[in-house]
DNA sequence: GTCTATACCCTGATAGAC
DNA sequence: GTCTATCAGGGTATAGAC
């Protein structure tokens, strides 16, 4: 049986405590891309704010790149877990108003309820040099559920204001920069604009 | 009268070999935010390629910052000139396709032979504090003639998505987002879709 | 005004004791 | 695994000669 330490509540396996560290280090680093964001933020701001040193971050993590990556791999087995509970799996139809709102507002409240990365990972897009193409690339591929929703439309007939890939990587666009500026709006009120802006557009007949 | 080097061709006064430092200083920091973005660009890559030495920058800018302000006045300077020459200030009903189509086109085509200017602004937007709502105040601001026109289309009795500032800013984010995005898109294409996206949605009579 | 040289600070990353 | 201490590199900004 392994020593323990004498009396407290904490557990004390080398395991646990690596655990532990690692854990604060995620926490603190997620508080703090919320605050100051990803670019700003120093691998020191981050153990500081764990209440660790600065070699202990390289012990879990190469780089700041790196501990995003493992923020984002835990955003995306919550979004697996939320999904897998009986997610709108369905929604196929984007010129069903019910459809289209439903697919906006999940995607702006997964941004909002995970803004430390989301912030970051924006952040992160921007920051690569321009001529990498990384920023269309991310775009693209956040967008590619809406993607095959629109060439699922325009195969049955429907057609649509021009490439599906544009249009959903606009959409993306447009959904992840407002997202981005605007943390603290009325969800609902965002989600109705955008919903009927992207149904019937300006011109829409909105008599009804 | 003042005294010249002896044979070439250049001036020599020193407001004059001045105003070529600085000119030269602009020139360079624009092709260099066009390839590697602001944020990866050094003051020190600024005066490499602008053939002068570290020191000589800070007698014109304080800071990288503000030589961006600089090369902001000059677009600015430009764009007032070609509104003088007779631009389309008499758009006003976004629900015409034309005009709609009019407006976007000046937009992105401004963006786009602005590059360099556009990427540093955008870059240097999302690098601030996200809690500073500069991106935010930026968009918006970015966006006022549209936002002017949306206005007026409601008081004239159009019912429109939502409220005109945040349907404008929203148009703002995908455009700045996608013209930073995609450099090299063929712009009628690109214009012509998000023209039909906005105008009458996805759900939009397509059939005549 | 422009140059060379350099001081200075910040940040990332490592070494070695515990 | 975690800490303290420290180093190396890159980048900003200034000093002083020309």
């Amino acid at each position: 049986m392994p020593r323990r330490s004498a009396a407290e509540g904490e557990p004390a396996t080398r395991k646990e405590r690596a655990a532990q560290t690692r854990a604060a280090l995620l926490t603190a680093a997620r508080s703090l891309f919320a605050e100051r964001g990803y670019l700003n933020t120093k691998i020191t701001d981050i153990t500081a704010a764990a209440g660790r040193s600065t070699g202990s971050f390289y012990e879990h993590f190469a780089s700041k790149d790196e501990l995003l990556e493992a923020l984002l791999a835990d955003l995306e087995n919550a979004a697996d877990a939320r999904l897998a509970d009986g997610g709108p799996e369905t929604a196929h139809d984007l010129t069903d108003r019910a459809q289209l709102r439903e697919h906006l507002a999940i995607a702006w409240s997964v941004m909002s309820e995970h803004r430390p990365v989301t912030v970051a990972l924006f952040q992160s897009m921007i920051a690569a040099d321009p001529a990498s193409g990384r920023a269309w690339h991310d775009l693209t591929s956040r967008s590619e559920t809406l993607r095959d929703h629109l060439t699922y439309l325009r195969d049955r007939g429907h057609p649509l204001p021009g490439d599906p890939e544009l249009i959903g990587t606009a959409i993306a666009a447009m959904l992840s920069t407002l997202n981005y500026a605007l943390p603290d709006a009325d969800a609902d009120a965002v989600v109705d604009t955008l919903t009927d802006l992207l149904l019937t557009g300006l011109a829409g007949d909105r008599t009804a």
